[in-house]
DNA sequence: GGAATTTGACCCTA
DNA sequence: TAGGGTCAAATTCC
């Protein structure tokens, strides 16, 4: 998968590679169903897996011309966030005696060096300590910040936590600084490193120990689906450890056998880029019965769709 | 008793 | 100046 030059990514062209690459995308999911629906009638010469990285590399790619893309028109068309409203924290400020004189003590750090993950867990494997909460404007829900409990070692890591408004279930992570302390996960999580030359391009190696920094990270998460039997249900439940580890241990073989087993993956990729970069471009992929669509973060749109992709993002 | 969390105050940046 | 990030004392947990 090729860096796009945004310079040369001409505002055509950009819609053009994501139509065919989705198009592709698409394609060879028809394939990799069929090969899966019957496995011993297909003439596919491609194996499953081999088709499922082509779909991986098509979604990839596609983030790939959207992020850079997002880069051109950034921060210029993005309407500037509302500022009404009333101040939630009012009143002069009282310095009481005693308290130290914290000027110049920190500094506000910059939100191009942060990466953003959405996930259902605010888990992530490493050792967070809580340092604050704040209510946000327009959120319904607080903000947490944690900080590595390395810090004290010289660790700069740290992390807000907050709940999507559109889908409370969701957690949106937002990472800053990356970890230098040598710390080891707490739990075993399904995170699988992407080439770190290529950031939107998954890949199924395991990830490497002596790194643990979220950059570029590319997490699986599970969720049920809603139609299961009560008995389906209830062995389900009993199996979730099992699926779970079996996933530890490998995930694609999992990847290829959750649908029989009442999950569906949702791949969860981070972009390193601006604020709302972010937003458009964290994208899932949906394995759903319906699965001729692409799901991409806060919109679901069929591939059939594309053709009309104007109206998708007038944006741009 | 130490570690972790909560929470109000302080201060920086847009 | 409003909104948000961090500090640090107070509180809670183990």
């Amino acid at each position: 998968m090729g860096c796009l030059d945004t310079e040369t990514l001409h505002a055509e062209s950009w819609k053009r590679l994501m139509v065919v690459e989705l198009l592709k995308g698409r394609d060879t999911a028809t394939r990799l169903r069929a090969l899966l629906q019957d496995p011993r009638s297909h003439q596919d010469p491609v194996s499953a897996e081999q088709l499922a990285v082509e779909i991986f590399r098509s979604f990839s790619e596609s983030l790939s011309v959207l992020s850079s893309r997002v880069d051109v028109v950034g921060s210029a068309q993005i309407p500037a966030v509302d500022s009404g409203g009333s101040s939630s924290c009012s009143g002069e400020s009282k310095k009481k005696p005693g308290v130290k004189d914290r000027r110049g003590c920190y500094k506000r750090r910059r939100t191009s060096d942060s990466r953003v993950t959405v996930s259902s867990t605010m888990e992530d494997g490493c050792a967070w300590r809580k340092y604050g909460q704040k209510v946000i404007l327009n959120s319904e829900y607080p903000r947490c910040y944690y900080r590595c409990t390395h810090k004290y070692e010289g660790c700069k890591a740290t992390k807000q936590v907050q709940r999507i408004k559109e889908d409370p279930v969701m957690y949106q992570t937002t990472y800053f600084s990356n970890h230098t302390c040598k710390e080891t996960p707490r739990a075993p999580h399904l995170i699988i490193d992407s080439d770190p030359v290529e950031p939107n391009l998954i890949s199924f190696q395991a990830p490497k120990a002596q790194d643990h920094t979220p950059t570029n990270l590319v997490k699986q998460e599970l969720y049920k689906e809603d139609n299961l039997s009560e008995d389906q249900d209830q062995d389900q439940d009993l199996s979730d450890d099992q699926a779970k580890s079996s996933l530890l241990q490998d995930p694609w073989q999992e990847f290829m056998g959750l649908e029989s087993s009442g999950y569906k993956p949702v791949w969860t990729t981070m972009i390193t880029s601006s604020s709302y970069q972010e937003e458009v471009a964290s994208a899932g992929f949906h394995h759903s019965s319906d699965d001729q669509t692409a799901g991409l973060y806060g919109l679901d749109l069929e591939v059939d769709q594309l053709g009309d992709i104007d109206n998708i993002f007038p944006l741009f």
